[in-house]
Formats: structure tokens, sequence, C-alpha cells
DNA sequence: TCTGGGGTCCTAGGACCC
DNA sequence: TCTGGGGTCCTAGGACCC
């Protein structure tokens, strides 16, 4: 067996109230001080405005009434997005095996660095020192054996702090805790537990798994048993891409035209497949997200026959759905629209079936040159026959 | 007091296939 | 005439995360 495996070498990095942290590193004014990241609604705040009552997604006006002295500025996402990047190099300097999980947050195994870096607690020590030097940024660091309990540490131990779980007190930590602090228990799950009178994780630990699962349903009753009592064998996973990439936009409660509509898609389309093609994603499935007046949500999704990161079939395809949501428009007014494109595929080109062709003796050139007529001579440069010319087969280019 | 923008994963029913 | 079990794919909805 494997020393490693009982050890706690896994690491939770987490970055503290990260875009207000960013605002803070590049703003001495804004130092030490109630920082809201956001207008409308609250992207991020700072541990000065927190301790005011502020919190992330609070709507803007309650936050200023909270919070009056509090400085509120505009979100730079490629700022953050610089910094992400940064922080992340730093990680991977550490240890390659890194999973990120969002902009500011990534599990990091050290269990094979001992002798080369040190224990897990030292590793981790310096990786905060080493965030703080060369990117200017607070950071909260986990340890834990799974990385079910690393995350739950580092939430803990937040702001700017390091918890290790040592193997041996990690039931001891974990069953005091208030459920909600379990990834995964929500506001829905934890009324739900609530009711029953069950406050601790060691409270759930103690009823047993198929109570759990018929109160909250098979998967979720049985991950809230297993991590209750520690059980967590997933481990750190490198490369993981994400499975969809999409847009939305808040509309407000102004009532909007089908022509207002599609022209929301139009712009939220455009940015979803450029960014699409910068990363080199094709996609098959298009969902529409629509939210009500009040409050209710709808998605309607379509699926096509190849993956595809082009504009005009994309948008096609949401207008199709948009049309047949117009009647629940209508009735619930709308609030707020968004698309994603998922079913992702890592390909780089694009594949149309050949109905381009001009007839079934045309030569490649010439089915090129009905792509080229439907598509716009910019995004062929390259066509090739796959099998029996059943498919073209397209680099992709940005815009 | 109304609630942004970006994601993940799971459930459940129906169609379809063997 | 009545009929099983297993699998995949698609769609819609919901909970949760940062």
């Amino acid at each position: 067996m494997c020393e490693n495996a009982w050890v706690a070498s896994i690491l939770h990095a987490d970055l503290d109230a990260f875009y207000a942290s960013v605002e803070q590193r590049d703003n001495p004014r804004l130092r030490g001080r109630p920082v809201i990241v956001g207008g409308g609604v609250v992207l991020a705040c700072s541990y000065e405005a927190k301790a005011c009552g502020v919190r992330t997604a609070m709507g803007g006006r309650q936050a200023r009434r909270l919070c009056p002295q509090a400085i509120v500025v505009q979100p730079r996402m490629s700022a953050y997005s610089a910094a992400s990047k940064a922080v992340f190099e730093v990680f991977r300097d550490t240890t390659p095996l890194v999973e990120g999980l969002s902009i500011d947050e990534a599990f990091l195994d050290v269990s094979g660095l001992r002798k080369i870096s040190g224990t897990p607690t030292e590793i981790a020590i310096q990786l905060r020192s080493d965030v703080r030097e060369r990117v200017g940024l607070p950071i909260t660091v986990g340890v834990a054996r799974t990385k079910f309990l690393a995350k739950v540490a580092s939430g803990v131990a937040k702001p700017d702090g390091l918890l290790v779980v040592p193997s041996g007190g990690e039931l001891a930590f974990l069953h005091p805790l208030p459920v909600e602090r379990l990834w995964g228990v929500g506001p829905v799950t934890a009324l739900k537990l609530r009711d029953r009178g069950i406050r601790t994780v060691g409270a759930v630990a103690r009823i047993g798994e198929a109570a759990l699962v018929s109160m909250l349903g098979k998967h979720a009753g049985r991950h809230l048993h297993a991590l209750a009592h520690n059980h967590d064998p997933r481990a750190v996973q490198v490369g993981r891409r994400r499975g969809s990439i999409g847009a939305q936009r808040a509309l407000g409660r102004t009532p909007r035209t089908p022509a207002d509509l599609d022209t929301v898609l139009v712009g939220l389309v455009d940015r979803v497949t450029r960014r699409m093609r910068a990363a080199g994603r094709v996609g098959r499935t298009v969902v529409l997200r629509l939210r009500f007046d009040d409050f209710t949500r709808a998605a309607r999704s379509h699926t096509l026959l190849r993956a595809t990161a082009h504009t005009r079939t994309i948008l096609d395809a949401l207008r199709g759905l948009l049309a047949t949501a117009l009647p629940m428009i209508e009735e619930r007014g709308v609030t707020l629209v968004g698309i994603a494109v998922s079913n992702l595929d890592n390909g780089k080109a694009i594949q149309l079936p050949l109905p381009f062709e001009p007839n079934s003796s045309g030569t490649l050139d010439e089915a090129v040159d009905a792509v080229r007529d439907r598509f716009g001579t910019k995004s062929v440069t390259r066509a090739v026959l796959l099998g029996r010319a059943e498919s073209l087969e397209m680099p992709l280019l940005p815009d």
C-alpha cells in the first residue's frame, strides 16, 4: 500500500475575494477599505465590505445601504484573467498535478514531492508566500487527504489562512461543522436536512445512507453519506476541459419585442462563437435559457448533426428555439436571455456534410467553392475530403 | 431587496435500437 | 397476441458552485 494514500497531501488553493483583491492590489487607494466590484449586482467584495454584511450576488442598492462608505468599481475581467493565469503558473511550478476548478481555485496533488519540496504543510506555506510575492494576492490553502476535505479546510481557514487537517483528526474536524459546509449542500438541501433536525456533518453521518437517499435522491444521498464519513476517492485530475461555453444578458423589466430579443441573440452568439473558435472548440448542442419576470426559468435545446463553431449555423438554431419560446415570453415577460453550446468536441475543425457539392461528379474544388459561397471566403482556407466524400473538414479561423 | 455571468452535475421521461 | 431487459441519445428542469 502506498504510504501517501494515508497522508494529507492534497492542497485546495483558493484566492480570497479574488476580483476585489486584484482591485486593491492595483489601486493602493483601495487597500484596507471596503471595495465592491460591480454596480448593478455585487460580483465580488473585499473582506472590509463583507464585515458590513455585503455578500456576492447581492443587489447593488442593498450593498450600498449596508456599506455606504464602500468604493464601487467596475469589473475589469481582463485584469482578473491575467492574474488568474499568473497564479496558475505558480501552481504548476509547485506541482504538475493541478486541477483548476474555476478562475480562482485549484486542487494540487503534492504527494510525490516530499523528497524534493518537503512536507505538504511546508509546500503549502511556500505556495502562499510565492503567490503573495509573484502575483501580489492573498490566498488560502486547505490541506487534507481528500479533495473534499481540503476544500472544506480552505473554506474554514479563509481569509488569508492555512489549515492542515491531519490524517487521524479528520472526523473530529468534520463532524462539528454545520451541514452548509459540505460541498454540494446549498439552500435547498440544507433546508431539507434542517427540517429533520440535521444541523451538523456529524448528524448527517449518524443517519443511514438509505434515509439520506430517500430524503435527497440517489446520487445526492450517497454523495452526502460518503462525504460525512470522509470517503472521497477522487484523484486530482489534470487537464480537464470545459464542457460548454455560454453567455447571457440580463434585460431588466422593460418589455422586449421579438426584434429586440433577436438583436440580443445575435450579440450573444457572436461572443460565444468567437470564444469557441479562439479555444479551438466545436459543439453540437445549442441551448437557449430564459428567465422571466417571476424569476422562473426555462431552457430549450437542440442538437445539431455535426459539431460546429459557425456563427450562422448556431444563430439559426437558436432563432428556431426562440420562436418556439415566444408564447412563453409573451405570457411571463423575459428578464434574461442566455445561450450555451455544449457537447463540445476538441476538434479544431468543423465538418460539413456535402450537399454543398454541385453534383455527384463535382470535384473537391467545386465543393469548396460551394462552401465559400455559402459561408464566406474568409472561413475556408483549406478543405480535405473525408472518407468517401461524405463531408468536408475545414480548419477554423477566428473571424 | 430583488437577484450577474460563467459554469458543473444529476434526474427523469420519451424515442429508438437490439 | 403479447411481450423483457438493456442500452444510448435527446430534451427539460433543477440544484449547486464561484
